[in-house]
RNA sequence: GCGCCCUUAGCUCAGUUGGUAGAGCAGCUCAUUUACACUGAGAAGGUCGGGGGUUCAAGUCCCUCAGGGCGCACCA
């Protein structure tokens, strides 16, 4: 592009500006080389940072799954976190910001195996555990690698030399150490219990795992058979062949009678016999008032029968396929047999009435597959005893207590009740899982040779002849809750681990406050017995600009990697950082990310006209002969960099970036520079002087404010700016 | 059922100890070899969802109603 000549008679451009200045700036050809300068600088490493850091301040990153590839939402995250450190790292903090990425256990699996079952039509039983594993490994270490590529493109200050696995060798050990921590304290049980099983993924989930989903049911209502009492309603016959009692409110003056009787009954085929209990959980006003219980496949009925001691019937396998043996329904699907049940009742004479409700399902987060409640020998954390070595608290109150007590400050406020609520509602946690992708139960069992059965839990496998370890494998999230100390090499004893344990903010999406967010409080209380971090920012989802969740069914999903390189990397930050708060849920638009861009050019030429403007001068940090006018802007500079700062401590990023591209742009720009102009032309030579030196500190310090927000263009300016004592910008002193 | 959030200019949203309503984008009028068209100047645009209360003063605090979003639980 042909240089233009201004009208004056001055040469242009003067022979102090850089080449570079003389075009738009432009990111793509940029951004790499900075980010790469970064890295040999050592500075993400708080071991290479100058002596003036000393307090440390750590976070962590959320670590990504390895199941594919970031999104808008993961850049946003790290928009923010990279925000915090760069903050604090020119606050003279010795920051650490460690990086990982999460095996995903179930989600990597099930994906891996998509892939695998269409491509190759192969089961997971065809291939085997070594060979899924194997398959599982090669595709997270793909995904990592494209996942490490993104998260340096958005220019985040993380230390890659600390860089984090939640299966690598480090982590595994710690999990290992955990679990026979609490299973030596009695807090690991294994149970025969109900619990939520994903027929589709062959396993078992959690119960934050499901999401359900609104539908219809129906309602029936029936008698088992002629003899029998009382009707009873349902919306699943086909597992009325599982019952073993019906519950009936031990006041109600209907059934009163009929409580402790017992029944032999033919039902469907199958030969049932029912109990007939009061328990106070039965509200009399729902349905018939009485309750088919069926132990074996309802949470609530499982419940119900351990008070009463009620057997347990299993009626439905692994493959949500009947496991009873009469001819009616053996084998048959759930669904398939609840129709041939109902045809049965009708037959029977037996239903009384059948209607239309509202019912959710309940299907598996990763899958997709319905569930269904199964009586599995399965490991649990137990939430509700108390730990001795805890000061008698149990889990449930220890993650209580992180909020109220040890003053974990929670951002936005309001999210400290929905933490609370969620902790009330928390029930013993099944961390068992059966897939192959993931850190194997820590347990080993034999038969000795008198017959005994002998169980062994340790760190490292049990010695001797003919142990073999539990097939399964834990939940995920009881690794990534071990995330803040696992990180910093914990068991052993680091310096890492002293001086950066507890972390300083943990900056994560809302969504995953129950499986992540309270896991990690709960690990660190009873394993450390303190808080994993100080304070915990939410921030919320990003939407498409109608205010859409991003889907893959939408085709809505905007790519950050793809916005950075056609705008920026720094266009892409301030455009999903400028206005939204905390917890608030945000839009973004490639419009909106095309204005920061814009942005991040109008500094590239507003140094443009500084450096012309002040040929010759370099900046005088103790200068201090301003004018009126000049005394004037740099005191109302000085209130806003007084002013951000503060809002910057309290985590207002949206704020202060607001304001930073006001002042630059709407006061900087358009009225100091423009009035410049005829300072410079017409003003006495002490105005001049003093003029010159305002626009090198006004722009030297912007650029120093503005850094933690767009880096890249920011670093890239630094390099041409005359300063003597000059730093690299990532360590350069926060502006005042 | 328990709980959380939102409702401010056409659109997206700021507005945290209560003190004369803000920004960006879009639209409108104008400028144009300018540091920058990835530009500038200007004007226009709001009974801050409705109602009530506290107060000298309410977008902001309290109550209530309406609409929207979401989490958890229940779901016989």
């Amino acid at each position: 592009m042909e240089p233009k000549k201004p009208p004056s008679q001055q040469p242009y451009p003067p022979a102090n500006i850089p080449a570079k200045f003389l075009k738009p700036y432009d990111p793509a050809s940029t951004e790499d080389g900075i980010y790469k300068a970064w890295i040999d600088s050592g500075y993400f490493n708080p071991d290479n940072l100058p002596a003036r850091h000393k307090e440390p301040f750590s976070i962590v990153l959320p670590p990504p799954n390895v199941t594919g590839i970031l999104h808008m939402g993961s850049a946003f995250m790290i928009a923010i976190e990279d925000i915090m450190v760069r903050y604090k790292r020119m606050r003279g903090f010795k920051t650490l910001w460690i990086p990982g990425t999460d095996h995903a256990a179930i989600a990597t699996q099930s994906k891996v195996e998509g892939d695998i079952y269409k491509k190759e039509g192969k089961r997971r039983q065809d291939l085997g555990r070594e060979e899924l594993v194997r398959r599982i490994e090669a595709f997270a270490k793909e995904s990592h690698d494209s996942i490490v590529n993104q998260i340096r493109k958005v220019g985040a200050s993380v230390d890659w030399s600390r860089e984090a696995y939640t299966l690598d060798e480090k982590r595994s050990l710690a999990v290992r150490t955990v679990f026979k921590m609490m299973n030596d304290e009695g807090l690991i049980y294994r149970g025969y219990r109900v619990v939520n099983w994903d027929p589709k993924g062959q396993t078992t989930i959690s119960d934050d795992e499901i999401v359900y989903t609104e539908g219809k049911g129906k309602l029936y209502t029936f008698k088992y058979s002629k003899d029998f009492p009382i009707s009873i309603a349902t919306t699943r016959p086909e597992t009325k062949v599982g019952d073993t009692g019906v519950a009936v409110h031990p006041d109600d003056p209907r059934y009163q009678q009929y409580i402790g009787k017992e029944f032999d009954i033919e039902f469907a085929g199958e030969k049932i016999h029912i109990k007939v209990v009061g328990d106070n959980e039965v509200n009399p006003e729902f349905g018939t008032g009485a309750v088919g219980v069926t132990p074996a496949h309802s949470h609530v009925d499982y419940e119900i029968s351990q008070r009463h001691g009620l057997p347990i019937v299993p009626v439905i396998n692994e493959y949500a396929k009947m496991s009873v043996t009469g001819p009616m329904l053996a084998g048959k699907k759930t669904t398939d047999a609840r129709e041939t049940v109902v045809a049965w009742l009708k037959d029977q004479g037996l239903l009384e009435k059948e209607e239309e409700i509202p019912q959710n399902m309940s299907t598996a987060e990763r899958t997709g597959g319905i569930v269904e409640p199964l009586p599995k020998l399965q490991w649990f954390v137990n939430v509700n005893k108390k730990i001795p070595s805890r000061g008698n608290r149990s889990l449930k109150e220890l993650m209580l207590d992180a909020v109220t007590k040890d003053g974990i400050k929670i951002i936005p406020e309001n999210f400290e009740r929905v933490y609370m609520h969620w902790i009330s509602n928390l029930r013993d946690w099944c961390i068992s899982r059966q897939i192959w992708f993931g850190h194997r139960v820590p347990v080993w069992y034999r038969t000795d040779a008198s017959g005994k059965d002998e169980l062994y839990c340790g760190v490292t496998p049990p010695s001797g002849e003919g142990w073999t370890q539990d097939e399964d494998t834990l939940d995920t999230w009881f690794s990534s809750g071990l995330w803040t100390f696992s990180t910093l090499g914990w068991p052993e004893e680091t310096a890492d681990f002293k001086t950066f344990h507890p972390t300083a903010v943990l900056e994560t999406g809302y969504d995953i406050l129950p499986f992540w967010v309270a896991r990690m409080i709960l690990m660190s209380q009873y394993v450390l017995g303190t808080v994993p971090f100080k304070t915990v920012y939410f921030h919320g989802i990003v939407r498409d600009e109608k205010g859409r969740k991003i889907s893959k069914s939408l085709g809505n999903n905007i790519d950050p990697v793809d916005m950075a390189m056609k705008y920026g990397a720094d266009a892409v930050r301030m455009g999903l950082i400028v206005g939204t708060g905390p917890g608030s849920d945000s839009k973004i638009s490639e419009n909106k990310i095309k204005g920061y861009k814009n942005f991040a050019n109008k500094i590239w030429n507003i140094t443009r006209f500084v450096l012309s403007s002040t040929e010759g001068v370099s900046l005088d940090r103790g200068f201090t002969e301003w004018s009126a006018d000049d005394a004037k802007i740099m005191s109302n500079f000085s209130a806003l960099l007084v002013e951000v700062t503060k809002e910057m401590d309290e985590f207002k990023y949206h704020i202060v970036a607001e304001k930073l591209y006001g002042y630059v742009w709407r006061e900087f720009a358009d009225v100091i520079l423009e009035a410049s102009k005829k300072v410079l032309a017409e003003g006495s030579d002490a105005d001049k002087i003093s003029r010159k030196q305002l626009l090198l500190h006004i722009l030297e310090k912007s650029l120093r404010a503005l850094h933690p927000f767009a880096p890249f263009v920011t670093e890239e300016i630094w390099k041409d700016m005359p300063i003597a004592d000059k730093k690299p910008l990532i360590i350069e002193e926060w502006p005042r």
